[in-house]
DNA sequence: TGACAATATGAGTATACATTCATATATGCA
DNA sequence: TGCATATATGAATGTATACTCATATTGTCA
């Protein structure tokens, strides 16, 4: 690894985006970017919960929050765990919840 | 504040979001979720530049750039000084540009 | 003031996407 | 097997938005 590269690891100093990082990341973001799944990410915080208990907690159509759940699961920011019928679901990407919460309290706290 | 909300401030276990805070949010993240703004920003990164430096530099058309500043500086994400008739943008919130990172970093690392 | 350079703006267009509705699939149980 | 519950899926629609083109605005300097 040359020093160049060693720097903008370091600093992040406008490191280079290659086309998929560039893909990813604005994929991530915009999972972030729509209320409905903030709610859904936010409300999977306090554990794992079925799809009608979502639909019902934050009054959303069990298609729409069908919908969302696949997207979501896509990008792998979601599992979920099969009981009979029921599918519970649950966060699966610790560091992008972590994202989530920063921006949470960095708007709250204002 | 009840004990109940100092839990939830202290864990992020699904605290309440209200309408202000989740439209904060989602409008921050939305700026985070176009590769063309993403790019612009990590740009930002090595320090300011003016609009036609970013446009060539990216290869960008110079309408493009500063559609996509203005939409920045709305959210304060970016900043400018003046100079002449060249206009310098760079970083305006290091908490934001700090997320950014910690995606790229998040995706490039895989 | 007039010309030039840098940037901003507005309209138009094509595309992406969130939601809803209707229906399909799947699991459990009598 | 037949029914009920939970969830998934696909089409349709309205809305948001990224880009381009043309033009306007702003500042500098001769």
């Amino acid at each position: 690894m040359s020093e160049e590269q060693k720097h903008e690891e370091t600093f992040h100093k406008g490191q280079h985006l290659d086309e998929e990082t560039l893909f990813v990341v604005s994929q991530t973001f915009k999972a972030l970017s729509d209320p409905t799944r903030i709610r859904i990410l936010n409300f999977l915080c306090t554990g794992e919960h079925s799809v009608n208990e979502i639909a019902e907690t934050l009054n959303l159509g069990q298609s729409t929050v069908s919908h969302q759940l696949r997207f979501l699961k896509n990008l792998r920011l979601v599992k979920y765990r099969r009981a009979g019928t029921t599918l519970y679901y649950s966060e699966d990407d610790e560091h992008i919840m972590n994202l989530l919460k920063q921006a949470i309290d960095h708007a709250a706290h204002h």
